[in-house]
DNA sequence: GGCGAATACTTAGGTAGCGAAGTATCATCG
DNA sequence: CGATGATACTTCGCTACCTAAGTATTCGCC
């Protein structure tokens, strides 16, 4: 197979950095994984603005979709699930409330919560880039055949395993 | 063996989301690679937070180490790699500069032109961070043998492969 | 050779996000 | 019960970054 960005990367490491200690397949998995995420991360971003959306409006309703308890959430929740402040979410909610695709709703029980709840609007538009972005992902797919696609699931678990027992 | 993050996230679509077409192994294969990069993206953080750079600092010298020409480019190759803009690029070699960690000399053919230089201390820093970023690297690769990372790769090149046909 | 377009970088004004402090509510325990 | 501490969210001041406009220099072409 011709090469690919990461073969050029690695290429110039050795020779630039022959000091440096590194395993080239370690790198090289770990470097492609970086790509491939980096790549859809560019085509989410194209399908959420062809929708109307900015990144974070649809990361937000994103999360709160794909919840145990779809489409309603505490602000505190969204916050730690997207890696984004307290304060933080406070402003992107306001954002979402006012653009409509989200509520805020009081909590009956204890007055000091908020219940976040995707409105109609919220989830057509978030179905709507779901769509797109899945389109770009199943062509990415499509590099590889029924057999490779679960072999590749199974390499990837084994490290992901690994990385959720170092985080506890 | 037991299941990971991605394995809870595609249940709980097939449960709430039966309406949404989705290949599973399609699904897996890319959440579990956003997983990785997400677990290694918080592992450099903390490598890079420990010897005393932010990560936006790191990334900057990172890219100027590992171009063709280590340690020397123009602003706007770096705001290029980077996915940053020319004026971001201003602001963070302002930063750079002011820790000495870089410098900026004026290009001799070209007096529009600037040439930024990695400084000596810089380069130290830069390959203090490097260090405990690949061993955070390394330990997650002992989840796999030799073999397996070998087909890991050889996989994920397929799919690099086509990510680069598709940008061009 | 000189004038308009292109290039390389910086400055200016605005936005998202952070950490820390503030406000309101609830829980614990004497 | 009442005081102290914990919890849930918001407000405030600051930083990094973006787009657009500005400045300086070089290129292309008649």
């Amino acid at each position: 197979m011709a090469e690919d960005w990461t073969d050029r990367h690695v290429a110039r490491w050795k020779d630039h950095w022959l000091d440096l200690a590194f395993d080239e397949a370690v790198e090289g998995v770990f470097v492609r994984v970086n790509r491939i995420d980096r790549y859809l991360r560019r085509a989410k971003q194209r399908a959420v603005a062809e929708v109307g959306l900015t990144d974070f409006e649809y990361d937000t309703l994103h999360v709160l979709m794909i919840r145990d308890t779809p489409g309603s959430a505490s602000p505190t929740e969204l916050a730690t699930e997207l890696g984004v402040s307290g304060a933080g979410m406070t402003g992107r909610l306001d954002g979402l409330e006012k653009a409509g695709w989200v509520r805020r709703i009081p909590a009956v029980d204890d007055r000091r919560r908020v219940i976040v709840e995707v409105t109609k609007a919220g989830m057509a538009i978030w179905r709507q880039a779901m769509d797109l972005r899945g389109r770009a992902e199943d062509d990415l797919a499509e590099a590889l055949t029924e057999r490779e696609l679960a072999t590749l699931n199974r390499l990837l678990k084994k490290v992901t395993v690994r990385s959720e027992e170092r985080e506890g």
